[in-house]
DNA sequence: ATACCGCACTCCTCAGACAAGTAGACTAGT
DNA sequence: ACTAGTCTACTTGTCTGAGGAGTGCGGTAT
């Protein structure tokens, strides 16, 4: 993974050996290190070089240095890159995650959804409409209505997992759009009315189905 | 977000800074910051002072050093950690996102599991039953049993958002049942056994239900 | 036009010194 | 015996100065 085009410096070294004795359970989770003095001798560096290769985990987030106390064990590994996953994964386990989410969105929005989150919701579906022929501009709109779906349903979380999928989606959808363009708009449109009109209605259980019929038909035309 | 426990050293500080302007523009993404002496005195600390800074938003992802050329750019956002985000988020949310992936993961396994996988949730349900008193047992052999549901769905992405939810609610877990202990083991685990006959079934729906009414539950009991 | 060389600039590493903060031991007072 | 305050050894934080090593550019000779 590191470009082998440069060789590693020795704080990059040192702050790998460390983080392989931390994943082998050396300090435990929260357990302090021993001095920088004492790591640096152990490894026959220099204190300052010993601190770089601290500082460079703790930009990862495993370690912590306190002055005065010393250094702790924050994280036993390094939070896997979320993009990797999705990266690995196929289309349509990523549609799949994807229904998870908005259906059960769409049902926390018809339950939660405040007057001004309709608004979004209804100038979001405005937008989407204007037929632009442009492939780029028509995806992106859809995710922003889409978007404004998961706002309303008021759970950051299910926002955060929206936001990391739409990438990964993304390019999928403008690539096929462009080889076989939508044959009938107004259906198309008519179908995120009908969920904006569930939502409206408070209907949680109509909003989680059409938004799940929605990407069912998404995840077919991708897979 | 930081604790605010310990004031910020000065490296931190400087790393923040810089960030910033990253953020900003300042500096396009793959060109060359001003060296480290420059910056240095521009933010007026001292050299290993800014080295260390650097060396922190490299284990960020954010900068690379290469010896004789300068430092550069690699990305202008730093990914946000996941484990952050559920940090902060409440529980509750967490756990509606949680329902969101197991309704539908409870779905696609009764979908698609093999008898294979189907032996290996029935082990996990019988695990279960043992009714240990040792609650951190009792949680731990329930997350297990969630997640060969989780593994008979087929989908690593599910897979991996469960895994990253997890750990976030076991400690909530944990508090809870300490404090208010299952009172009626015998109905639990039937609720759980039910799961498991309509994934038999290849019942599709009804694996969603039931692992809806699960969850939310677990969340009135939780918030 | 090309190949080579030198040089300025950069990061890399070390050593030493002192400041600032922490946590435990110690002590005095109750 | 317990509490509050002080003291002290140890830790990280910061700065400075020095030299080593790699890169890229421009000049020069071929």
């Amino acid at each position: 993974m590191p470009p082998l085009v440069h060789r590693h410096p020795l704080a990059a070294q040192a702050a790998e050996v460390l983080l392989t004795r931390i994943r082998a359970g050396e300090w435990a989770l929260g357990h302090k290190l021993p001095g920088e003095t004492t790591l640096a001798a152990q490894l026959g560096v220099g204190r300052s070089t010993m601190r770089e290769a601290i500082r460079e985990l703790a930009g990862k987030g495993v370690l912590d240095s306190r002055q005065g106390a010393g250094v702790f064990v924050t994280a036993l590994d390094v939070a896997e890159d979320w993009d990797a996953v999705l990266r690995r994964a196929t289309v349509g386990a990523v549609i799949e995650a994807r229904i998870a989410i908005e259906a059960e969105a769409a049902a926390l929005a018809a339950l939660r959804r405040t007057p001004t989150d309709l608004r979004a919701i209804r100038r979001a579906l405005a937008a989407r409409a204007l037929g632009d022929p442009d492939v780029e501009f028509l995806v992106d709109t859809d995710t922003a209505f889409h978007r404004t779906v998961l706002v309303a349903a008021h759970n950051d979380v299910l926002i955060e997992l929206f936001d990391s999928f739409v990438p990964r989606v993304h390019r999928a959808m403008t690539d096929m759009l462009r080889a076989r363009p939508i044959t009938a708009p107004e259906e198309d449109q008519a179908a995120h009315l009908a969920l904006v009109d569930a939502i409206a209605d408070k209907d949680a259980s109509a909003s989680a189905e059409l938004s799940r019929a929605h990407l069912t038909a998404l995840k077919e035309a991708l897979s």
